[in-house]
DNA sequence: ACGCCCTCCTGTTGGC
DNA sequence: TGCCAACAGGAGGGCG
C-alpha cells in the first residue's frame, strides 16, 4: 500500500515524465471511488490543458493544470502509472489520462479506496487537506510541537501519530516501527508522553521516513514503481508483522494486539509501559 | 473538542 | 483440491 514515502516517489517518478505534457483525452471506466469522480468538471477544466507540476501533501497528489489542480489519492491499492498509449487496459484500470506525447496516465485501484477530485483555486483551502496537520518531515514538525499536541489527549500515542491533524502520511506500519525506534509503547497514553518522549518519537518518525524515501518508496507488502518495473528492496521491519518473532534488538518475541482495527506490534522489553498503565489494562 | 466506531472494497490468507 | 469466511487497511463522517 502506498504511504508517504512511496506517494513521494511516484510524485517523483512521475514528474519528469508527464509535466509539460498536454492532456488530450480523459476516460473515466469506473467512477465510484472513494467520492464519485466529477467527470464532466473535470473533463471540461483539463482536457486541453498541460500539467504544469505535481504536487504532494501527505498521501495526497496534485496535478497543476488548468485553473487548479487534479486531486488524487491512492488509498490501499491504487497505482498511478505512465503506460504507452496502445497498451490494453488492465482490470481495474479506472481513469485513463491520454496525453499528447504516445502515452498513458492511468489510475489502477483495485480497492478502490482512492480518490480522484477537482480542485478550483487555492487548493489548501479543499476540504481534505485544510485540516491537515504538518508535513512529518518539515522542520515545523518537532518535539514542541508534538508535546503540545499531546497535552490532556487520553488516546494511544500511535492512534494520535496516525491522525492527519497532528501529522500528515504517517500509516499504520509506520507507526508501529517509529514507536519501536522511539522505545515507546504504542499503548501509552498521549498525555503520559514526556518532552524527551516526544522528541524521540519526532526523530524516529522522521527517521523511518526518510529511510523509506531513501530506498525509493519502499512498499512493505507488494510493489511495483509507477513504470511497472519491480523493484525496491523491502525495508527492515523491526516490529511490523512480526508477532512472536524475536526483536531485533532484545531477542525477546514481538507482541501484537489489535486496536480500532488495526494492528499494532511491538516489543514489550524495548517499549517497556508504565507499570500504573499496566494496571489500567489488567 | 474529543474519542469511538462504522464504512467503503476486493485480493489474499487460512481453516476445514 | 475447493470453498468460504475472516482479514487488512486510509481516512472521512456520524454520533455521543
Amino acid at each position: 500500500m502506498p504511504e508517504l514515502p512511496e506517494v513521494e516517489t511516484i510524485r517523483a517518478g512521475l514528474t519528469p515524465l508527464v509535466v509539460g505534457r498536454e492532456i488530450r483525452e480523459l476516460h473515466i471506466h469506473h467512477p465510484r471511488l472513494r467520492w464519485v469522480i466529477p467527470a464532466e468538471q473535470l473533463t471540461k477544466e483539463t482536457v486541453g490543458q498541460t500539467i504544469r507540476a505535481i504536487k504532494r501533501r501527505g498521501k495526497y497528489l496534485l496535478l497543476a493544470c488548468g485553473s487548479g489542480h487534479i486531486l488524487i489519492h491512492l488509498g490501499m491499492s491504487g497505482r498511478l502509472q505512465r503506460v504507452v498509449a496502445n497498451a490494453p487496459n488492465a482490470p481495474h484500470d479506472h481513469v485513463v489520462w491520454l496525453l499528447d506525447d504516445g502515452y498513458q496516465l492511468r489510475l489502477n485501484d483495485p480497492r478502490r479506496f482512492g480518490a480522484v477530485l477537482w480542485v478550483e483555486g487555492e487548493w489548501r483551502d479543499h476540504f481534505l487537506l485544510a485540516k491537515l496537520g504538518p508535513e512529518p518531515l518539515e522542520t515545523d514538525f518537532h518535539a514542541e510541537y508534538l508535546h503540545q499536541q499531546t497535552r490532556n489527549r487520553r488516546i494511544a500515542i500511535k492512534h494520535l501519530l496516525m491522525n492527519g491533524a497532528v501529522v500528515v502520511g504517517v500509516g499504520n506500519i509506520y507507526a508501529s516501527e517509529a514507536l519501536f525506534l522511539a522505545k515507546v509503547h504504542p499503548a501509552l497514553l498521549a498525555k503520559e508522553l514526556s518532552k524527551t518522549q516526544c522528541a524521540a518519537l519526532v526523530v524516529a518518525v522522521k527517521q523511518v521516513l526518510n529511510a523509506a524515501i531513501a530506498q525509493g518508496g519502499t512498499t512493505l507488502r507488494d510493489y511495483r514503481q509507477s513504470n511497472g518495473q519491480p523493484g525496491y528492496f523491502a525495508i527492515e521491519l523491526q516490529v511490523y508483522g512480526r508477532a512472536q518473532k524475536p526483536c531485533l534488538t532484545c531477542a525477546t518475541p514481538i507482541q501484537s494486539y489489535v486496536s480500532g482495527q488495526r494492528s499494532t506490534f511491538y516489543c514489550p522489553l524495548c517499549q517497556p509501559r508504565p507499570p500504573e498503565i499496566e494496571e489500567m489494562l489488567r
